[in-house]
DNA sequence: TTGACATAGTTAGCTGGCTAACTATAATGA
DNA sequence: TCATTATAGTTAGCCAGCTAACTATGTCAA
């Protein structure tokens, strides 16, 4: 996330550089330039989202269960692959379940478990937003041959190796 | 940013494309990767940054205001610059003076007006961050040559303009 | 000149994350 | 076996954003 509107400009940049002679210009531009256009991306998917009354917390819920041949799982397991803690997750499945979208049911042979389970009417929801999400993606990105994707994808590969360095 | 952390594979993808019609995978990847890794690097600066006492928003204030040749600005400027609301900024300059790393410093000529002011102790901490900053950018970056950092620049530009069509 | 509108900053209260602590249940090993 | 430890889910309370509403001040045009 970065809230950051006004990037520096190569002018500022090496101002700072004469000061903090660390300083990589073309280093920093690409990591601001990617959190900024990261950050505006997801801002956008939010808005697409609550066009349908979901956000992305509550939509990533949803589709783990969809991806799950049963359309079962778990709040630990949902936690964990949605990247929130339980408790975070115990809230999204209080307003799934609230909403109709899924349903708690409890678990007979470990009661401290519960199964989570998309509702008809949840899989209803995916099947009205995922087509106008995978059109907008599919608008958004359609400046990039397939030639641009795989460069994208190998550089953004290439900078995942870094982040320990940045630690 | 984007919490999920169980990014769909391509078979998954597949799988969803045959119901979704509309679904281009290598898009999806692409977009979803794209947010996976900005999101890694804007937890890891902010990890970086609490080592110093600061989390992003505060950070960049400092920084807007030694942009400034007088190291002086306004609440209402350094919102917008910093992409936060002015009752946010309110509660950024509050922390940020109890620190004192800034002050208020009361207009004369226009009565609603407060000025911002970065302090001594305020560009020492700069001098204290970003040197350690830049190192780490640079580190991060540092798998990536010049035309990789072009090339991830112009395809960042093309997703940019496509992002009036996500929303 | 004064009423209507605009602007600067703040406050109050909402939200969706988080951690830490709690309850209940299960698993384990001395 | 039963005390200890681990796991599943929830609750309580914190934090940093947000919007809306408010106060104070400035601007402008009838």
């Amino acid at each position: 996330m970065l809230q950051l509107k006004d990037l520096p400009t190569p002018e500022v940049l090496d101002q700072f550089a004469e000061r903090y002679p660390d300083a990589d210009v073309t280093a920093v531009s690409s990591f601001l330039q990617l959190l900024r256009v990261a950050t505006d991306l997801s801002i956008a998917l939010d808005t697409c989202l609550s066009k349908h009354g979901l956000l992305q917390g509550r939509w990533w819920v949803l589709i783990l269960l969809m991806r799950e041949a049963t359309q079962i799982s778990t709040p630990s397991i949902l936690a964990s692959k949605a990247g929130v803690s339980r408790a975070t997750m115990t809230g999204l499945i209080d307003g799934l379940e609230q909403s109709g979208l899924i349903e708690r049911v409890y678990a007979k042979d470990d009661r401290r478990s519960v199964f989570i389970h998309l509702t008809g009417a949840g899989q209803a929801k995916l099947d009205a937003v995922m087509p106008d999400y995978y059109r907008r993606v599919r608008l958004c990105m359609q400046a990039l041959n397939e030639e641009k994707r795989t460069q994208l994808q190998q550089i953004l590969g290439l900078i995942n190796q870094g982040i320990p360095a940045l630690i």
